[in-house]
Formats: C-alpha cells, structure tokens, sequence
DNA sequence: GTCTGTTTGTTGGCGTTGCCAACATCAATA
DNA sequence: TATTGATGTTGGCAACGCCAACAAACAGAC
C-alpha cells in the first residue's frame, strides 16, 4: 500500500524511514551530479568552504562516500563547477541590474547622474556579494578562475562586459570621461571587489568610522 | 670532534644526521612557539594556508605531533598569531613607507600633487600585499579580525590609523576635500583591499585590458 | 530476448589531518 | 628533598580525500 507512493521517484531518494520492509532505494541515483551541485551550494553558504566535505554531501544525496567520483574527478573539479554555476548567477544579477534602470528619464538634475549607471552596476554586484557570501569567495580564488575552466572564464567575462558598458555609459554622459576606460573598468572593479570582501568578511569597524553599513550608503563614497 | 659544533643550540634542532651516537636533543624544546610561529609564516608564503599542518610543523621543528598543543589552544589559536604578526608587519609597513616622503618639496606643479600622500600609502600597502599574499589572504579573512584577538585589533588600528592620516594630509591639500573623510578613508582602502584581492588571486587579466599589472601604474587609475 | 560493454554505484582500505587522554620529563619552588 | 606545574611523548579516535576491486543497472548489437 505504501509503496504507490514510490512509483517514480528517482531524483530523492528521501523514503528511508517508511517502513523496514521496501526500502526500495534504487541502485542508481539518476541525477547524482546535479544534486551534488545543489548541496555544494546549500552547504557553502551554510558552513563555508572549508567544512564542505565530499563524504558528507554524498552522505546527504543518500550515496555511497565514493560515488562522487563518478561525476568528479577530485573536490577540486567540484568547487570548479560550483564557481562556475556562481559566475553563471553573476553575470545573470549584474545584466539584469543594468536592465532594470537603463535611463532613468528627466531627473538629470542630480550633478551625480551621469555616474548612475555604475552606481546601480555597483550596487547590483554588491547585493550578490552579501547575499551569496562564501560563493563569492570562492569564485575569485584560485579554483574560480585560475583552473581556467571554460565555463568559469566565460561568464566572468560576460559579467565583466556589463561593467565595462555601465563605464562606458556613465563616460559618454560626461563622468570622468578624460579617463582610460580600461582603467576606470579596472578600478571600479577593485572598488567593488574589495568592498565586497571587507563586507563578507565582516572588517568594516562602521564604530570606527560613523558610517553605517547599508551598501547604498557605500555607493556615494564610491564615486567621487 | 663533530660534536663541538653542537655546543648551545637549543634553537634549530637539526643535527639529526650527525652520528647515530651522541644526538642529545633535548627534551624541552626552549623556544617552540616562536620556532613554530616562524615555520607557520614560512609555509605560508611557500604553499599557501590550506596546505599548512600543525603536525607537519611540529615535524619540523623536531617535535612530536601533539606538542603544538602546549602553546596554541588549536590549529586557529595558532593562526591567529601569525595574522596578528602579520598586522604587526603591516602597520609598520605603512608607516615606514607614510615616513620616507612626507612632503616632497618644490614639485607642486603637478595637479595631482595634493594625493600624494594617498598615493605613496596605496603603494605601501599594495607592495606589502603582493610580497605575502598568503599571509595578507589570512589577516583580512574570519580569522584575522572576527576572532577578535587583541594584538590583531590593535595592529589593524594603527595601520588605519595610518591610512586615515594620509588621507587628511591630501585633504588639506585640497584632494577631495568636500567629501567625509571617513567615508572617503573607507573607500580608500576598499580600493586598496581590492586590488590587493585581485592581484593576489591572479585575476587581473590584463591582456583583457591592456593595463599593465605594475602596481605604480595602478596608483594612476586609482586616484580621480 | 540474450549478450556484452559501459556507466554508475558499492565496499574496503590507505595515508593524512586535528585533537584527546594518559604518561614522561624537567625546572622551579616550598 | 619533595612536590607541583609546564612542556613533550606515545597511542589512539574520527573524519577526510582518494584509490582499487567488485557489483548492479542500463544500452545497443545481434
């Protein structure tokens, strides 16, 4: 009676517990790799990097210790693929943030408006800094984007060509428009990144400084 | 004969290949902790944090495994020290280099003369970054400032400090000098921060650019 | 349908790690 | 001199990444 409810059922394999008669556990997961990602992800931003454990995600997907290896060649080419999901994610926030406000219409008023586009760039890469912060950590470190995975290098440089356009944008409506572009990119980048950092890993001292924390208040000393 | 060299070294116990009759190595080390701070600094810079192991330091050392245990708490007591070292290191850095050129004397034609001193800071700081990667990764990471170790705090301070006079001396010069000098010191450093991030991560891609990866000329994008 | 090869799991094990408990040695002090 | 506390040692536990050998299930050829 009880096993109806178990007719196709391949994805979780989460009816250990029924009873101790059927436990019909199919001998092959069906979708072990892509659940390894999801778990990878949940656990990152749960416990961080350093105690993501291949046994226990393998564990948790209800398989073997060493059925990952299947999938992956080592937890290096895991974090790989994860990095390369969060770039994937990255790139989606940074172009659909630039979508949202692409001109904001009459309110040129505002002596800052023509900086706007990379104020809102900024803004969009900081709310995927906080809101995915261990991800983030490991998409620019050495497995993000030094193992020269395809998948990684693409959407990094598709994420970077939103902010090079946001840059390009706020140049040709007059915000340091003397300015290598290049360069500007580049340190706009710095800025963003290295707010990102000093946010996530929680080194901001706002009592030393009379400034709160809100990333929107950052956006106005970011531009000069 | 041979034995004459071994007279007082209670420091570098590594006369084990010496004979195989009198190695009197002694039972009390003399100066583990400082022996296994230093060797934790070396195998830092030499094969990154995640490869660093307390056993394999106590190995070295001429210690057995458990012997770290006398001196730190656990693996993160032990690495807080090296990242409060670290500050140590840093502060002084930028102080040094704040010190070497304070007021450059009769070259006040050039327009950006009044960020000067931001910029020798910014120099100070991105070369100690890029001469220990490794251990800079540590000091702005979770265990460098969250553990809230008292000789980590106070050291970041002082660097801070020092960060925040050069931006007050470039102020009152005329750079920048509408903006809130803390927001504006804040914004410096994450600059700072995040080129050091970038560079240190290998993430620059200058041939995306067309930007050359020598600090100095950095300095030029970094300052409006 | 049966056979066969490939994919995807499993078990058992190796070497390493951080850390704990129990014991040993030594210096300093009562 | 006896005792105590600091420092180092041995043995061991659980967890980890990864490897080798084997087992189950699927897939295409016949």
């Amino acid at each position: 009676m009880l096993a109806l409810s178990t007719f196709f059922l391949p994805l979780s394999a989460s009816d250990a517990t029924v009873g101790s008669v059927e436990k019909k556990q199919p001998y092959h997961h069906g979708a072990l790799k892509e659940t390894l990602l999801r778990e990878a992800l949940h656990s990152l931003e749960k416990d961080g990097l350093e105690a993501l454990s291949l046994r226990a995600l393998a564990q948790e997907a209800g398989v073997s210790k060493t059925a990952p290896y299947r999938h992956f060649a080592d937890k290096d080419a895991l974090l790989v693929e994860v990095a390369a999901e969060g770039f994937r994610m990255f790139a989606d926030a940074l172009g659909a943030g630039a979508q949202v406000a692409p001109e904001g219409g009459a309110d040129a008023t505002d002596v800052d408006h023509a900086s706007r586009p990379v104020r809102v760039l900024l803004l969009s890469y900081l709310r995927f800094a906080r809101a995915n912060p261990a991800l983030y950590r490991l998409m620019f470190s050495r497995l993000g984007y030094r193992l020269h995975s395809e998948a990684c290098r693409t959407n990094a440089e598709r994420a970077f060509g939103y902010l090079m356009e946001a840059v390009a944008q706020a140049q040709t409506a007059g915000w340091r428009a003397a300015q290598d572009p290049g360069a500007l990119g580049l340190s706009v980048w710095a800025q963003a990144h290295g707010w990102a950092g000093l946010l996530n890993d929680g080194l901001i001292m706002e009592e030393m400084m009379g400034v709160s924390s809100d990333p929107s208040l950052f956006a106005e000393a970011l531009l000069g």
